[in-house]
DNA sequence: AGCACTAGATAGAGCGTTCATTCTATTTTG
DNA sequence: CAAAATAGAATGAACGCTCTATCTAGTGCT
């Protein structure tokens, strides 16, 4: 296979190292980072051991490359919110910032959210990728509110993201919360964190 | 040693089981309730492997003590919010609840709360544990809403602890935000929070 | 008071398993 | 034919846990 008209080549490993990453995924879920195996990593891909280090040299290289891929998906998620105009988000922000929060609200992601913050306290690789998705992230939230005409852009994406972030870890202790009332309480706080007046900046 | 005067022996395991669960802590703490092994935590307590199982049978046990101290710990942080009166609450209501966070905010307490968070996600006992702590914190916390004649208690609190939860979270993946401000804008959305207009129950 | 007894405190070697990783060998394929 | 793809055994360390043996300190008897 030396010359597998290279792009071709490249594209086979593409593949081949996502399909290894949903296993890990899987695994890492179930178990968390620590406690899943390379073994039944590889053995749920079909592939042997040895084979899978051709594609990932080490386990924290394998994490790594999940806790990218999850952050990397959560980024695309928030994109959508950036193709509105100016007038949209100014009228119906409450409903819109909503709309993403349930587009968020995948239980699966939430488990592996959690793994990952937990494991950026002690791993400084998944901390830097962590802080460098975040602040992509910010930015772009950041720039949507900036078109929007909205003043203190950063302060108020700090302070919605706090309460986004807070959504999955609230629902991990205390799983029969009524959703729906919950989601309506939600709006007018939204509306009041994004519109709210201004803060006297000290 | 048969006969140790029982208060007096059941006080010296009590005082060495705590031990135990603090240098349980440091390692889970650490590395991870996975990352973390018996060894090392006995080796950190002084003691052999084999005197440690006869404090705690099973390091899934270890684990559940841990997870049960830490949020009986929360509970009582909590427990000083209570002691207020109630004209205390209702016109003190958002600088006092954020005292309440700052207490919060010891960062090594963080890392055992996503630790717990992810471990409950595929524990069912560790799950339990969280949910049952959890319903005690938040019918504390209503009762003194009620106590000060808020209306809809029940979803106030909800969503009070939804952006407790969420700072944390935060802190993780931005960790240089900008605290004294974040913190003042915090004030006016803890008051809607609060004492906004009531909700149309649908 | 002093001795023997006993049950809990304690230590640490050992068990079987699983871990992450490496190595060598074999098969596929351009 | 050569190089990449693939398999799977082998390695050494670490894991949770058990087992046996020793030590220590109260108790009851004299």
């Amino acid at each position: 296979m030396t010359v597998m008209t290279g792009s071709k080549a490249a594209a086979k490993r593409e593949t081949r190292m996502s399909e290894i990453l949903d296993c890990a995924e899987n695994n890492f879920v179930e178990k968390g980072f620590h406690g899943a195996g390379i073994s039944g990593i590889a053995k749920e891909c079909g592939i042997s051991v040895g084979h899978l280090y051709h594609y990932f040299a080490s386990k924290d290289l394998l994490i790594e490359a999940v806790v990218e891929r999850e952050l990397m998906r959560q980024k695309e998620r928030l994109g959508d919110f950036c193709n509105l105009n100016a007038a949209e988000i100014r009228d119906q922000i409450a409903p819109l910032v909503i709309d993403i929060i349930m587009k968020h609200q995948d239980p699966f992601r939430t488990v592996l959210n959690f793994e990952i913050l937990a494991e950026a306290q002690r791993n400084p690789s998944v901390a830097a990728i962590l802080h460098r998705y975040d602040g992509e992230i910010r930015d772009q939230f950041c720039a949507v509110l900036e078109k929007a005409g909205i003043t203190t852009p950063f302060l108020r994406t700090e302070m919605l993201f706090t309460l986004f972030a807070g959504i999955p870890a609230r629902t991990l202790r205390h799983p029969e919360q009524e959703r729906p009332q919950f989601i309506e309480m939600m709006k007018p706080i939204i509306t009041k964190i994004l519109v709210g007046e201004n803060l006297p900046v000290k």
